[in-house]
DNA sequence: TTGCTTGATACCGTCGCAGCATGGACGTCA
DNA sequence: TGACGTCCATGCTGCGACGGTATCAAGCAA
């Protein structure tokens, strides 16, 4: 046979009584079966924990160092059920995040502080990749939640845009056009080079900077695959580029970002003069407790870092 | 209700098993009531733990969470279970040792040691008391064993002969009897100065001293209850002192240590040659499996003392 | 389709546990 | 000193919980 939990509880109480009556009555039960579990205790430890006559109970030293145990063996039974809860409730656990070098900025902080705050409990582990690799670690299980770039294989994932902010021209300081007053247009790149992006790797931004250029005569001169890359090109007079706004806070020397155009004919439901979109991605159907507490939190920081733009 | 550990177990198996079936082998039972404990298991949790179809079964976040308390859980009971059976065998618990301060000198680091590397779970407290101390430690539960001088009250107390070392004469360096060769008698002290001892505080050497002298023409000039305060006068000239041989190791500078003749009358099974004996005492009838440990390795260390005196 | 696997459910027998009554040892009080 | 009270242990009994057998239901394979 094994000890058992009952034999456990009833021990504790005897050993805080001294007393089998006392005890059995704060166990809700009577002496005689209290007795006996207190004896197929102390056969099943293999050790007297309990020196009784007639008279009085004392604890023996096998006793005592036994109770020390007990006490954080119940303890740990509480913590571990009231873990598992808080597990199963979203409010504790474990949470893989992916997020993009660059793309980030300004959203993944907050959000980090975010948790923080509101689910301390929650330890997350973060995955800097790119969106493709984002996508491959959500589908095998390396990563509970993404922050990418569209577009995504709906089939299989679940998305939610967090963030939407405009897109700028990068130029360099001594530029012609770092000058220009107003929002630039496609025209105004007639004739200039300019950095574009990987048509897969980085196939957002490639996108976005040949719709933004389309019917217009610049040349697309490069193919790099991060905006930071762009940018430092750009400071280092290879040609302007098109980045997200909060490129800026990347703080390289020696460009100016410009504000554009709208940029008409992007998803319906996009808003024309904040076109580059970060979405929040997941597994379809793998929608945690967690990652629904997680999400609402997406949306909070998302939400107060638009009202701190809008300010 | 309540979680029994019986259900733990069940649900141990099954998450590393991830199968029902299997799992119920290992638990040398049939699949349904296993079944039917999870079900139970996760009702008194208050959280789904394992994922489970007609075909598959897999660990929630909750469950994995929950099965690393498990084996934190079932580790605890064995541990705890070992604990008491080491602490009942006297292998293991805490040890509260007393012992005189200048008397135990080169008896209680040699047990020290012993102790550290016989009983490493055993947990030593020291504390250093005169022998009465000790004797009422002992009655009050505060001490376990002590290290003292006799007598000692026989009916509560039982004793055991740790060591015996002859009694030896201090004397500062110029004074006559440094350079005197050969044991010295009661009557060379005819005339000296000695320091004696308190005779009820120190009552040990006190009588030690008396018996010494008996006959002979001395003058005791001063009654102190320490053998170091005894040694540090005879170092400032104040007179001469009988002291324990291991005295010696005390180290204080500007005195001689001379041997004695032996001492007659003492107790029938003392030996004249070393007349000053230390004993273990300890609650009559509190011989605990672990003080049966101890004094076991209290007769090792001071026959490893005495043999190493011998050679 | 049949057959196999696997977890859930129904039903039943048995074992264990709790409760009741009592015993036995010891202290207390008149 | 004897009657009484206290307190833990033990014997006995009834019930409830648990485990086993049989079966079902769902999904996969050939």
């Amino acid at each position: 046979m094994d000890v058992t939990l009952d034999q456990v509880r009833c021990f504790v109480a005897v050993a805080e009584e001294l007393h089998f009556g006392r005890a059995a009555e704060r166990l809700k039960m009577t002496q005689p079966p209290l007795s006996r579990q207190i004896q197929k205790l102390e056969r099943m430890v293999g050790a007297q924990l309990l020196d009784r006559d007639n008279r009085r109970v004392v604890l023996t030293a096998a006793g005592a160092a036994f109770l020390e145990d007990c006490y954080r063996l119940v303890t740990t039974l509480d913590e571990a059920v009231a873990h598992a809860r808080r597990v199963e409730g979203g409010w504790a656990g474990t949470l893989h995040l992916g997020f993009t070098a660059v793309s980030a900025i300004g959203v993944l902080g907050p959000l980090l502080g975010l948790l923080g705050r509101e689910l301390p409990s929650v330890e997350v582990i973060l995955h800097e990749r790119v969106t493709g690799g984002q996508v491959d670690g959500i589908r095998r299980g390396e990563i509970d939640l993404g922050l990418a770039r569209p577009p995504f294989d709906t089939s299989v994932l679940s998305s939610r845009v967090v963030a939407r902010e405009p897109l700028r021209a990068v130029v360099a300081r001594d530029h012609p056009l770092a000058s220009s007053r107003g929002p630039l247009g496609p025209e105004d790149f007639d004739g200039v080079p300019v950095i574009g992006y990987h048509p897969t790797t980085a196939r957002y931004f490639h996108e976005m900077t040949v719709r933004f250029l389309v019917n217009g005569h610049s040349r697309i001169e490069q193919h790099v695959q991060q905006v930071l890359t762009a940018v430092i090109l750009v400071a280092a007079g290879q040609g302007v580029a098109f980045v997200p706004a909060s490129a800026a806070a990347l703080g390289v020397e020696g460009v100016v970002f410009k504000p554009l155009t709208d940029l008409g004919g992007g998803h319906p439901d996009s808003e024309p003069a904040r076109p580059v979109e970060l979405h929040a991605i997941w597994s379809r159907g793998a929608l945690t407790p967690m990652l629904r507490q997680v999400l609402h939190l997406v949306q909070r920081s998302a939400q107060e870092v638009d009202d701190a733009l809008g300010e």
